[in-house]
RNA sequence: GCCGAAGUGGCGGAAUGGUAGACGCGACGGUCUCAAAAACCGUUGGGGGCAACCCUGUGCCGGUUCGACUCCGGCCUUCGGCACCA
């Protein structure tokens, strides 16, 4: 067989082994370690450490695309890497079911949303398993099931009795056409997507959670190990703003009696260059202080604003517009009288839904005092201002005050105290922190969601389903008509019930949960999926506590993580939990593209892994995910790219699969060297899958593997070094392709199963070199390199690389005016002039 | 507009302030083959030189340092997030 010429290559004779067979390899492992409940989690082990593995659960839209298996494969790798360094893992996995999109399908195709996503669940479900992850199935959860959504509701009655659930009017994105609320990723262009029509703003009643009293708990992030980014996303989100509420006086009282106006204001330093004021064209006074003459006018101006869409009314490049209602109001401090106007800019959610107008001193009012002729009075002097006007409005905090009468001269900083103070002394007012974050609007006018478990009785007015009631089940035999009305809303059976106080006839609200709500909590599900006494066991999540490690997509920085976050801290002040946080510890991974965009399924550029997988098995398409470089860097998906992995996964069956007979016994000449880079590579492996390296992970082994070949085929390995080299990379290797090392460790005569075998650990000292290079470089350059023993000292390497005849090339003739020396790497700087 | 991240070969990417380009893809040359594919071996940032080697090179311009892809200042570009929040 081998010859001469053989000896030359590193080919393998193949006739020998039996070629890898990624299909039937990876069914023959699913199967065992389904049958044997391999990845069954007690929710205790003696002697084990609880690690808490979890990655965002997927909405079931069907198929598993490559974006699914890049955010799953890699948690999965490092659930398995904790496993086997000891500790009791949980990584569980369910499905977020609830949805438009089933709805949608149900208008469009006649299938019922259930069905349809029954359907897709276990489609989905049987793609999850063929990608191999460690998944416990047994816990499994299913949003959309009503021993799920009955807690969903139990938590909606927990938030309805502190408070934190309440009812109110919205303005909401409604289509007039369609006769229904849109969400406002449904707004194009302030146009319905489906139908086109423009979209309007409507005020409905609406459930929303009061997630503002948290804000102060869920801006203290900073102990989370989160990317700091998203910590970042989360603060800009809440935007804590503080300031002072101003009261200003109404020049004429209304007919109920209100004689203020309210504003709140971070500028209190401005107050004497207010000019005039400005309602948000939805706040309740506007009607009532426009005058007779002003009428026609003001109320053109608040239905125009009424047809304009949330998103429009925040293009920021529009031009100022407003009206004046015809009133006055007056400025405590200064006894002026000011107009009042109405204006769109102005918010009516946020603050007190009225500004004062200080043009000098904010774009935004500087714009409209321009448009409309309103004095533009500066009383924060900007530095070195030579008392023309100004061109914008001067923001900055380092002016002194003028025009301001007792203030004038201040600092603005100090005059900021100093008015704030005087305000609230004369009890004009109070300081006030105001957040930019809005209540959690929950409400949907949609079928396939949660119901709220809420009642409305003529008598007793509001009353909570009571908790021995639950779930509140959605009716199967609902119908989805294209009216855009919830099928709720037309179901009699549902709607119509009686009052649990009184006995009397009442009504069923009908809107659902937003789907954010399901998610908000089903981590804590997983630690007792069937409990039907409880939305989950106490003492098991004591256990288990806050997830250790979470991974998922950055588009949920701010929505899913901010609402978990304050999900968990309800419940902590419910008793229900220890814990204040969900997620210790965060890592977003990035996008994976297909030629070089985002796929997407208009564009025709899903990749599905399904034909990958049958050809070249799930460890492939794993491994290649892993090597197209960070994870949470994303990647561009190549088929060229995945056939390079392919192509080491065949050489590394192959290495492990050659019979050694032909290496030594004993005492090869390689063994110090192939037992180095072994303990190398174990250290690098290690480290990098800490870090979510896989990428480089993956390139260690490769190198590993790489010395392997030529040293098997020179016999230069013996068989007992060869076949721990061999043991140790299948070990290093088991987390990322758990099915081919499983069968590679069968082969190789080890006990199943690898993946409850411990990680193996390295010897710094076996890693350590005993040759080094040392680098000489003369004024920054590299001229020489001169092998020597790793612990060479100082001296000597300094002595070596003076006297290297290169260097002197260098040197000669110059002042060596500095020698450096690095001990960790090997190298000596010359300085020479 | 504001906040943030990133710019390295033909491509994906690697480098605790210390040999830039690991590992892989692709390309080129070769072995095997009647031939091709597969597999394997070799070369592969650019420029120069017969060669030993030399010059140059991490978006652009400066700075710190014996030494900068890495740190600092200022630009440019791309991508994300927020976007009238008073």
């Amino acid at each position: 067989m081998d010859d001469e010429g053989a000896a030359m290559t590193t080919t393998t004779p193949r006739t020998e082994i039996e070629p890898y067979d990624p299909g039937s390899v990876a069914q023959r492992w699913q199967q065992r370690w389904e049958a044997d409940g391999l990845y069954r989690t007690p929710d205790h082990v003696e002697g084990q450490q609880n690690w808490y593995a979890l990655t965002m659960l997927p909405y079931t839209s069907g198929d598993l695309h490559v974006g699914h298996w890049f955010a799953m494969a890699p948690s999965d790798v490092l659930a398995r890497f904790k496993r086997m360094q000891g500790y009791n893992v949980l990584f569980p996995m369910g499905f977020d079911a609830f949805g438009l999109p089933a709805e949608n399908a149900a208008i469009a195709g006649g299938v019922h949303p259930k069905d349809w996503t029954d359907a897709n669940i276990e489609r989905m479900r049987g793609q999850l398993k063929r990608m191999g992850a460690m998944f416990d199935w047994e816990r499994e959860i299913n949003s959309s099931d009503p021993s799920y959504y009955r807690w969903t509701q139990w938590w909606f009655l927990q938030l309805y009795r502190q408070g934190l659930a309440y009812r109110a009017e919205a303005a909401v994105n409604w289509c007039p056409s369609c006769n229904t609320v849109l969400a406002n990723e449904q707004v194009i262009d302030g146009h319905c997507e489906r139908c086109h029509t423009e979209v309007e703003q409507r005020q409905m009643e609406q459930w929303f959670f009061r997630i503002t009293d948290y804000a102060e708990q869920l801006l203290d992030n900073d102990q989370l190990e989160w990317p700091e980014h998203v910590k970042r996303m989360q603060r800009n989100w809440i935007g804590r703003s503080e300031g002072t509420e101003v009261s200003f006086a109404l020049e004429t009282p209304t007919a109920d009696g209100s004689d203020e106006i309210r504003v709140f204001t971070t500028r209190p330093d401005t107050l004497c260059g207010v000019t005039f004021m400005v309602l948000a064209p939805e706040h309740p006074l506007v009607s009532q202080i426009t005058t007779e003459e002003r009428r026609v006018e003001v109320e053109a101006y608040v239905e125009q604003a009424r047809h304009t869409t949330e998103i429009e009314r925040q293009a920021t490049d529009r031009p100022k517009t407003g009206v004046f209602t015809g009133a006055y109001s007056v400025n405590r401090l200064t006894g002026e009288r000011v107009p009042i106007w109405i204006a769109d800019y102005a918010l009516a959610t946020y603050g007190t839904g009225a500004v004062m107008g200080v043009p000098a001193h904010d774009q935004r009012d500087f714009e409209l005092a321009g448009k409309f002729g309103l004095e533009i009075r500066v009383v924060v002097a900007p530095p070195g201002w030579d008392g023309k006007p100004l061109s914008e409005a001067y923001l900055g905090r380092d002016g002194s005050q003028v025009s301001s009468g007792r203030f004038d001269g201040m600092p603005n900083a100090e005059g900021y105290e100093a008015i704030a103070d005087h305000i609230v002394a004369q009890g004009w007012g109070e300081r006030r922190v105001t957040y930019r974050m809005r209540d959690w609007l929950i409400s949907r006018q949609r079928y396939w969601g949660t119901p709220i478990p809420i009642l409305y009785c003529d008598d007793c007015g509001t009353q909570p389903v009571p908790e021995d009631q639950l779930p509140v089940v959605l009716p199967e035999d609902a119908e989805f008509k294209p009216t855009g009305d919830s099928p709720l809303k037309r179901h009699a059976g549902f709607l119509n019930t009686t009052c649990p106080q009184c006995g009397g006839p009442a009504t069923r609200e009908t809107d659902t949960m937003d789907t954010f709500v399901d998610s908000s909590w089903y981590f804590l599900r997983y630690v007792s999926p069937h409990d039907d006494e409880a939305p989950f066991d106490a003492e098991k999540a004591k256990l288990w506590g806050p997830v250790d490690q979470y991974t998922g997509g950055a588009e949920h920085a701010v929505m899913h993580l901010l609402y978990a976050r304050f999900f968990v801290k309800m419940m902590r002040d419910l008793g229900l939990v220890d814990h204040g946080e969900p997620f210790l510890r965060l890592f977003n991974q990035g996008i994976v593209l297909s030629e070089h965009t985002k796929m997407s399924k208009s564009r025709g550029n899903v990749v599905a892994p399904d034909a990958y997988v049958s050809e070249l098995g799930a460890d492939v398409v794993r491994l290649y995910l892993m090597f197209m470089g960070p994870w949470e860097g994303g990647g561009d998906w190549s088929d060229a790219g995945i056939n390079g992995i392919a192509r080491w996964m065949n050489r590394a069956w192959d290495l492990a699969t050659s019979p050694a007979d032909a290496l030594p016994a004993a005492d090869g000449p390689a063994d110090r060297d192939m037992t180095r880079r072994m303990h190398q590579t174990i250290r690098r492996v290690t480290t990098d899958i800490e870090r979510f390296k896989y990428n480089t992970a993956l390139a260690a082994m490769m190198e590993l593997t790489n010395d392997m070949a030529p040293a098997f085929e020179a016999r230069s390995v013996s068989q007992p070094v060869w076949a721990e080299t061999v043991r140790r990379l299948l070990l290093l290797l088991a987390p990322m392709a758990p099915h081919v090392t499983e069968e590679l460790w069968e082969r190789t005569g080890n006990p199943y199963s690898i993946h409850a075998q411990p990680l193996p650990a390295w010897d710094d000292a076996l890693a350590a070199v005993d040759e080094a290079t040392l680098v000489v470089q003369v004024n920054g350059k590299v001229r020489e390199r001169i092998a020597v023993p790793a612990d060479i000292s100082e001296a000597d390497a300094k002595q070596q690389a003076l006297a290297s005849e290169r260097v002197r090339a260098y040197t000669d003739g110059h002042d060596v005016t500095k020698v450096v020396f690095v001990p960790g790497r090997h190298l000596v700087s010359v300085v020479v002039k």
